[in-house]
DNA sequence: TTGTAGGCGTTATCAA
DNA sequence: TTGATAACGCCTACAA
């Protein structure tokens, strides 16, 4: 190997200090940590002469001999989606008030990025938090061993630490409201969840027009993708399909926004020719008109559990789920 | 000490997994690392003892005798202000080409809490990157000496690598857009942004209104706090100043969204009877109703150039400001 | 194929 | 107040 390659810079070092200043590696340490046990004239000749070789401290030397802060990664499908921002902040917040850090990791809903991300994630993290599609076994295999918090599973993972949902309860109260006001002729917007069992919200439908006896069977459910666009589209197909529909129950607030639009464009007015009921609760939804009538969860909230359940994960136990109940929040769109 | 405290406890080690499997640290290593150089079988029995033990690689060991990935640190105001998403989103994206982690955290528009957070985060990555509201001498004071990338400080940041928005472009262009529908009558909505001249946008739009020679004088400028609630009071303040008011530029889109709530209640009709224009571009403003025109700003774009600036400090150089431009969109508010 | 020695950059301990 | 020495857990040589 030749010198004249400007190859790697090399990192300056306490002792690369130490020599400079014409003291002890020690002294260097003791004047950079600010700890005492030092002439604040020393001190100050040592700091002068670090700052003017550029001096940082490594990271990885001082988590080494130091109980270092924990590091949280946590993983999501999709950063912008507005679910997860007030998830990724409950974590935040959870964290930080533990003077922990987050690594936040997106999949862009990618199914083999989820993996790679967790394989890669693993690595420099203490422990994750994730909004995770793959089945226990494949997560276990990627994440070596590495303590690990899934959120919304379906009570669908033994293996993990979880966050769940339950749905059922808030969605019962939506279709509790709409039954007190009248609605006989519910339709409902599904979409198949990213994992879990794809009939999961189908079924509570089913449980739910079953309880009330209702008499709309499955052409009343259509399904879609899960996005303003596809709501927009399952609005038309029900309308279509049942033009004496009065209230539609949708996958969640982006699909009953696009729910929303078709009605517009229909001239459905919404809620006097059809009510609408979104889930999730998101922000958007207040900012709309007509307010969207919504079961609401209280994301941040997730995302706080799910770092209370890392704790508990790290001081040893493996602690059982721990469940989140949404609650229907009444706008104007029932 | 007693040994009856459960107190730390202690992490197993290369050594212990080779001590338990009966050969020497270095082959322990070999089978984790899985590079060739081993007998197969040998790689298995250790595996099967690591795995019984529980052993994961410490990151800090492994960090400081490898070149690791680099870690970003990230610092915004809010994770949940829709306007930040997708910031964090192109950091992220940019930063995941190269394998780089990235650290988020929130200032909630503390200023002291900002200050904290520069001074651990930077103990813990290799850079950061911030929409930071202190003066560059106090970060610098903070930072001590971490890279830094700072965003939208209004080309104030002689110290530092930035990405800065040319606001005044993309105001103009709405501006333009507004006179050649006829209007002349513009009232401004403004807020008092976080750091940098908080006149910066009035003073754009006085620039402009002189431009166009518009017959506006300051008291067509009301200044509310930067929230969906503020430009409510905004909007009736500047309809109650001035009820010839036939368009308004708002601060950005959320204050934008208030004042159109103000005017439906108000029964102002818009935009029939007055003009709205938003800033910043965010996904609700196309979900109300009329969607609201907008001068766009590329969110993503700024994260992913904001990392460019970062690959070129790590490089060595201090590169100069990058500048992005925003671009008028018109939608139905105008 | 396996084991031994040394060093990565830091902090802790103890002696000077 | 300062300095030597020994970890921390891992990896890269090199020797066996």
């Amino acid at each position: 190997m030749s010198e004249t390659g400007g190859s790697v810079p090399k990192r300056t070092t306490l002792r690369d200090v130490a020599k400079a200043a014409g003291v002890s590696h020690q002294t260097v340490s003791r004047a950079i940590n600010g700890k005492g046990e030092i002439d604040p004239e020393t001190q100050r000749r040592v700091l002068d002469v670090a700052r003017q070789l550029r001096y940082r401290p490594s990271r990885f030397a001082r988590g080494l001999v130091r109980p270092d802060v924990v590091s949280v990664g946590v993983i999501v499908p999709d950063v912008v989606n507005p679910f997860f921002p007030e998830f990724i902040d409950g974590v935040i917040q959870a964290a930080g008030r533990q003077d922990w850090q987050v690594v936040v990791a997106s999949t862009q809903y990618d199914q083999a990025r989820e993996l790679t991300l967790l394989r890669s994630l693993s690595q420099q993290v203490d422990v994750i938090v994730g909004y995770l599609t793959h089945p226990d076994e494949e997560l276990a295999a990627s994440v070596g061993g590495v303590p690990l918090v899934v959120v919304d599973r379906g009570l669908d993972s033994p293996t993990y630490a979880s966050v769940e949902i339950d749905a059922l309860t808030g969605i019962r109260e939506a279709m509790d409201h709409l039954t007190d006001r009248g609605h006989r002729k519910i339709g409902m917007i599904d979409c198949v969840p990213p994992c879990g069992d794809p009939y999961a919200r189908r079924r509570m439908f089913q449980t739910l027009t079953a309880e009330h006896e209702l008499t709309v069977d499955d052409s009343w459910i259509v399904t879609v993708e899960q996005s303003v666009a596809g709501g927009n589209t399952g609005f038309r197909e029900l309308w279509q399909a049942h033009p004496d529909t009065t209230a539609v129950l949708a996958f969640n607030d982006l699909v009953a926004i696009g729910a929303h639009q078709a009605a517009r464009d229909l001239g459905v007015r919404v809620p006097e020719d059809c009510a609408l009921v979104g889930f999730d609760g998101l922000t958007v939804g207040e900012l709309i008109e007509p307010p969207l009538t919504t079961v609401h969860l209280d994301k941040r909230r997730l995302g706080e559990l799910a770092v209370q359940q890392v704790d508990r994960l790290l001081s040893g136990e493996l602690p059982p789920p721990v469940v989140l109940t949404p609650q229907l929040v009444v706008r104007r769109t029932t």
